[in-house]
DNA sequence: ACCTCACTTCAACGATCAATAAAACGATAA
DNA sequence: TTATCGTTTTATTGATCGTTGAAGTGAGGT
């Protein structure tokens, strides 16, 4: 036998029934962990807790640039973390419900620890 | 003046008292956040709902090496979302504690919707 | 001791990601 | 209209990530 992808390896295991979820629901929770495990994707969500910001402010907060606020915005965005919402030439970012404050929150509880 | 980094745009904003978090927690939460990311590692933690399970068998169930098996678990566990223990010839895993079920579960939750 | 089994690590490669700076965009004011 | 402001997009480039197969490890069995 030639050694090439060896899957699993032949022994025995009891018989499990594993309920798999939709592979769009698994989708879309690994795309939105993605774009929180960046720490200063997550620190921008954490100054999004207090309520909406804009771009700006959130790049005077940081340190960074508009541009590099912009696009870890995008991400965020993306994955249907925060939403949008354009006011004259500003546009304000906020966390897009309490769904995602509670997520959030949890992942800071646990590392807390 | 020249077009470097423009950090923030000079506008005035309200004042605003951020309570960030430590460092280190921020960074832990992403790190948490990152390992569950991708979509072959998320299908590993819901694979382990149920109770512990054997490299082997997982890579029977995902249809992969134990290879590939054994280094996304790597990375999971370096993000304390699951915890080892031999027994005999085999090494099982296990979700590290209902504070991560919950918030798998949350994320899972979130993403069905 | 030796061999095998279950698993882990290594190294090389390709693919994906994020930062920077520059250009483009959309809304408002003059 | 033109200018400016706040923001987004683009392109380049460097870094990081995940996969593969092969070699290494460690616990049992013979």
């Amino acid at each position: 036998m030639r050694e090439e992808e060896n899957i699993g390896c032949g022994h025995e295991h009891e018989a499990h029934e594993h309920e798999l979820r939709p592979a769009g629901v698994v989708e879309r929770a690994a795309a939105m962990a993605s774009a929180m495990g960046d720490i200063r994707r997550l620190r921008l969500l954490e100054l999004l807790f207090d309520g909406r910001h804009c771009v700006s402010e959130l790049a005077e907060e940081m340190g960074d640039s508009m541009s590099a606020i912009s696009q870890r915005l995008k991400i965020l965005h993306g994955a249907r973390l925060v939403s949008r919402e354009r006011d004259g030439k500003h546009v304000y970012y906020s966390l897009s419900d309490d769904h995602v404050r509670t997520i959030i929150g949890q992942l800071f509880l646990h590392s807390a620890e």
